[in-house]
DNA sequence: TAAATTTGCGGAATCGGTTGCGGAATCGGT
DNA sequence: ACCGATTCCGCAACCGATTCCGCAAATTTA
């Protein structure tokens, strides 16, 4: 933006008109004459004329953008919420400012500050260690639209795109337990992670239906990373015995998970069962495949963006609305307690469709 | 942003001082006494005053944040570099604003137009269509700083994060036929595209040192996408014969060739050997794991953004620079043409490590 | 003590648009 | 020919910050 840029004035001065008729002719504003609106939109055309958003933002209060604030885009499902933002944002006119937190608080605090002044509304999935939430409240006092999509916040008023989480964990916990794993393990968040405690709570319930009781070797709850992961997966191999099963709470958490497993030379599904919280298309050529969800990520970024879009647009905060999208279970290879997954006939083992089949839940 | 915000104006009222005044307390200008510094800096945390970016922006020409333009963002290369670009982009003090093509010219040009008065510099990955480059020179003759990262147009001056397409792809052209198979395809997008063709001149330059002539019917440069690249898998098997391997030349092809290969049950590496222009970590937990590469997408991101930050900072081009980063082979299952995978002992064949051999490319 | 600096702060223009208000010119009606 | 209503456009304020310039008081110097 170094050198000359043509602003409305120098519009302005080629034609012998106000900066005023410039701008109300650009806008088809009806006080200017048709004869007039037509030269200087010529004019503006020949010169190259570009408005200054800038400079409108500043005016109009108001930078037809959106803050989306995430805590990591390195996996398949924060992508695809984006990707889903990106696009329906880019249709209705708004621009998506990004921002990660590395599930760190302190950058989610300084992102909510310094983008809050920068951007219309904001849609955000909180960092693992935000306790506090005087900043999202804050956001919503200066009467910025806000969006929580997977991870929210419970105290602080907004629209929500979540996930039947708890359903979906008690459905995969309870598809392992009747695979016939005898020990089934977890690693997941921490547990003011409303999300983690959902879907802890959900295995809980699984465990409690089947009459089975919680094991506290079983039970990680570190966090959602890679590293984490891996350092629980090795945790729980210390104590797991019999047939057990794992269940991964996150994309990253079953890619280490499943990593060392292999490493460990386990034969996954009958040496170790897996189940993943988890929709990265992979999972299905995977090797044996891997028991996941249908996590419908880029939705619930589209959705999400428009709910942003449509509450800065009316620029009233509509009644909060909480969408929760059911998630679909897909049983493959990895659940599979009785198939030894060595084929007599190397054929057949690639069809990962013979080996997989989709619950439905709801 | 609706309601009232607290500006410079109400800091300075409550104190009876000037607007400039506050200003140049806020920035520790000498002029003002260190006595009413304090005081201004007391008053204006305890209005929780927060400087308006826009009006900033407008009134020093700069943004403080970089646009980033990229076809798609679902794959784990363009992943890694939105990451990396964040990364430093965060640390630098800038914002990221991010607008995707889905490698369409008119998205690309629309944004490059929407974007330019309003980010401070570019990061861009041009798009499979983009043909003409006239938006891209009118950037650099605004004077907005332009990188390119893996995708660039050798007409517009700029910086460029590279690989070294041309020689990798030799590397897994070369590496193919020598593991034996007799016809090698290639699926890609069009010449016009650079990437492309380099990655078609490495693959014919092979062909050519191992006296294998070109066969049209092995070779489709439809484009890089999931969809092309099932539809080019579907066109090359039709005409391959015996034992034939695909050169794929994008994450998404390589997920497309892999899953009709399953579909189609077929034996990877055995029967059809795939090798991948891709970096996906799932590569290597497949089975038959994929031949891939190891490229840096999160330390082209991340000089991406430095390049194009320290030119916003320096206000002036510096001499253009390009970084050509050298990527490496990894060798794994896919292009094993004589490993049936069908081991023994299931054990054996978890171990991904035993059948992976990386190679140094320069 | 008068003159020359220095210190400390305010006024006003500016960045590039937008818009309420008012005024001149044109038009229609009688 | 006179009056009221339109039509069409410009002036100036404003959005919120920054900064050049200037001025008065305090300080130093002669």
């Amino acid at each position: 933006m170094a050198s000359k840029n043509i602003t409305i004035y120098d519009v302005a001065k080629k034609l012998n008109v106000s900066a005023s008729t410039v701008s109300r002719s650009l806008k088809n504003h009806p006080d200017i004459s048709e004869e007039l609106k037509q030269k200087v939109k010529k004019m503006a055309e020949k010169l190259k004329y570009k408005p200054n958003i800038i400079a409108q933002s500043l005016k109009e209060r108001k930078t037809k953008s959106i803050g989306v604030i995430i805590p990591d885009i390195t996996n398949h499902f924060n992508m695809s919420i984006l990707n889903g933002i990106e696009e329906t944002a880019y249709r209705m006119g708004f621009h998506v400012m990004l921002v990660k937190t590395n599930d760190s608080y302190q950058r989610e605090l300084a992102h909510v500050e310094s983008l809050s002044k920068q951007v219309d509304g904001f849609i955000i999935s909180v960092s693992q260690e935000t306790k506090k939430y005087e900043h999202l409240k804050q956001l919503r006092k200066q009467g910025s639209p806000l969006v929580f999509v997977e991870r929210d916040i419970e105290q602080v008023p907004g629209h929500r795109i979540l996930m039947n989480d708890e359903s979906i964990s008690y459905a995969l916990t309870d598809h392992m337990i009747k695979a016939g794993y005898k020990s089934i393990a977890i690693i997941t968040g921490p547990d003011h992670l409303k999300v983690c405690q959902e879907r802890f709570t959900g295995y809980c319930r699984a465990l409690e239906a089947n009459g089975i009781s919680l094991d506290e070797n079983l039970i990680v709850k570190t966090g959602m990373s890679y590293q984490e992961g891996r350092i629980g997966f090795q945790r729980i191999m210390r104590d797991m015995t019999g047939s057990g099963a794992i269940f991964c709470t996150s994309d990253q958490i079953t890619l280490a998970v499943y990593s060392e497993a292999k490493n460990m030379k386990l034969q996954i599904g009958k040496e170790l069962g897996i189940a993943a919280f988890s929709c990265d298309p992979f999972l299905g050529l995977l090797y044996p495949s891997v028991t996941g969800l249908n996590q419908k990520g880029f939705e619930m970024g589209s959705m999400a963006a428009q709910l942003c879009i449509n509450d800065i647009e009316n620029d009233r905060k509509s009644p909060a609305r909480t969408e929760v999208l059911s998630v679909e279970m897909i049983v493959r290879m990895s659940t599979n307690l009785n198939n030894d997954h060595v084929p007599s006939s190397p054929t057949q083992s690639y069809d990962s469709n013979d080996h997989e089949r989709i619950v439905y839940i709801y």
